[in-house]
DNA sequence: GGTTAGCACTCGAAGGCTGAGAGTGCTAAT
DNA sequence: ATTAGCACTCTCAGCCTTCGAGTGCTAACC
């Protein structure tokens, strides 16, 4: 694998490049005139036919230019580009568009999708934070006009889920106000486990409620992960090779079917590591024209969440993969100054 | 407008329901035999000739059968089938649906997009529903690890919202709870209005609490509507019309640029009727080729959202007309029993 | 040995041509 | 009013040809 010349990683790398720009196979004397190279095209042809043989390039037909295959890419992205920071101007911009969101939280997802999606000229994915463990902090009852209780339950990292109920007979806001003031002393900080665990007492509607909020807590942290937010899928779209081919219906296909989204994101499940998955890696056959960058970002074991961006397989890899390792730490940084301490509680 | 006789109007209805099957424009020899109609193919096209004229048809080139026209689709629409109810059945199915998701507030939207994308075969679009006046129920502070405090707003409808303030220096969880304590005792109830003209006091952590609160509730209410959901994109995607064209690219940037979405969804502002918007009506260029069902929903005044469905021209309207009106219905059913009434404040 | 000019060769893309077929409108007969 | 018959139009699919891009190989060169 690391047996490549100087030279054939060169023209590895400024082939990819190419391709990367234009969709079109790069031929040896495309490569030389566009890239001022002080070779003829006859010797870049003799370079390109040992990195053909040797699996990093591919030709679509016989009087074509070359293509890099699977290997090809992931020579590159694993020799060439992994270890690239994003340029400083990029980080800036992005730091100072969150800054400038700092206050609304619920904007903080939607925005790093979009910012994913600006930067890699790609489709994202972004999941919100999810923790495993889902501690009570307060819950609101609130009365509506028939016998219907809305339930507002808080979790402590600011999670926050909603249920209905539907009673025998109306009750009086007071009560339900009672009721959720017990509970909230009851309850205040625990554990699904540990509110389970709680002696019974109160009365039927404290019991009622206490199951509900028992279920939605347990709800939360049965998921594999917490809400999807999408952006950018016009940008994989409108790439030639989806133009006319079926291949464009698939990637969308896989955007809205979250299953397969959560399914992609269980694979990478430690934080820190940027992950490149080439054409599905035999293991998706929807991906198998796409390429994938994944990151998990946020405190193991407390919350976590993952991001990523979906795109053609000659996507802007040296673009892509900085931008989702420097979002992944700034969101990390943002869940750990948001999350509630364990000593705080 | 009213000037077609009963086998000019047979004819036209026939025309539209082949061709949104098979988007092959329809012959005259092909209506009679695949309708089994008891006419000549002479006396059809003849028909078929008066149609043309009129505007209700038209032909893609001299030798090619007819499609309908815009003004076609809206005859169809508005003479033939827009009184249709939905047919039993599939009334029940979705009932049924709703049924079992009854409890899971947060699963309501979801679900009228992917069944109004499942019943239209086209792409769906809800807005959750959205009051213009929000009403301060209950606020929680959360101490995080750094300065930051976590605020969660629950307004009476149900609504919530997150924000995060930074403050000079950290505060204790009991602090903030107390602070939390008195807001929730005097704001109780409140509109926006009531709380910003309330006489200011409490500390610099509470007025600084109080205006985050303000800002949130307004920014509520400035939004033109709920949060946004889609579903059923690949379905678009999948028709043929849609293969080879950029109106595809075209039709999913409008799905994802949801201020295009707002401004269309801005258009129908009563509450009870269903609009057929057909080939964008010369005001939305991005959809030339599309048609969009819309209806809104909730309680005039109180709360409405709006759904929708966006599809080819040529979409199914005898199916999504009567499934968007029922939906229309059934989510103004829920809302109307969640929301809380006046009378209960 | 590495590099390069030269050249024959291959193969896909694009353009032009043709025949088949679908569907029409018109006319005249019923 | 309806319909059979027919000439006419226009698209589409298939076929052929040409053009050009790009190759691999060989032989010469430094």
């Amino acid at each position: 694998m690391f047996d490549l010349t100087e030279r054939q990683r060169l023209i590895l790398t400024l082939v990819v490049r190419d391709y990367t720009e234009t969709a079109q196979p790069v031929g040896s004397a495309r490569l030389v005139d566009h890239f001022k190279l002080e070779l003829s095209s006859a010797t870049i042809r003799n370079e390109m036919a040992t990195l053909t043989e040797m699996g990093y390039l591919r030709q679509p037909h016989t009087s074509a230019g070359r293509v890099p295959t699977e290997e090809g890419y992931r020579y590159f992205v694993t020799h060439v580009v992994y270890q690239a920071d994003l340029s400083e101007p990029a980080r800036d911009t992005i730091s100072h568009q969150f800054y400038q969101a700092r206050q609304d939280v619920e904007q903080w997802m939607p925005l790093a999708a979009s910012i994913l999606a600006h930067h890699s000229r790609a489709a994202s994915i972004v999941t919100a934070p999810h923790s495993e463990r889902a501690h009570y902090k307060h819950v609101e009852l609130i009365a509506t006009q028939g016998r219907q209780v809305l339930m507002v339950l808080v979790m402590a990292g600011g999670e926050v889920g909603q249920q209905i109920l539907t009673l025998a007979e109306p009750v009086l806001q007071e009560r339900l106000s009672g009721a959720a003031d017990r509970l909230n002393r009851v309850c205040q900080g625990k554990t699904t486990e540990e509110i389970a665990a709680m002696p019974s007492r109160g009365d039927a509607l404290e019991k009622d409620i206490l199951t509900l909020v028992l279920q939605d807590m347990s709800k939360g942290e049965q998921r594999p992960s917490g809400d999807i937010y999408l952006d950018g899928l016009t940008n994989v779209l409108s790439e030639p090779e989806f133009l006319e081919s079926n291949d464009a219906r698939r990637a969308v296909h896989l955007f809205e079917e979250r299953s397969l989204l959560q399914d992609l994101m269980a694979t990478n499940s430690n934080v820190g590591g940027v992950q490149v998955l080439i054409g599905g890696e035999g293991k998706w056959e929807e991906l198998k024209q796409c390429s994938v960058v994944l990151a998990r970002y946020g405190i193991p074991g407390l919350a976590t969440g993952m991001l990523g961006v979906l795109g053609p397989m000659r996507m802007a890899y040296a673009r892509t993969i900085p931008t989702v390792r420097f979002m992944a730490d700034l969101l990390s940084g943002l869940v750990s100054e948001t999350m509630v301490g364990e000593n705080n509680e």
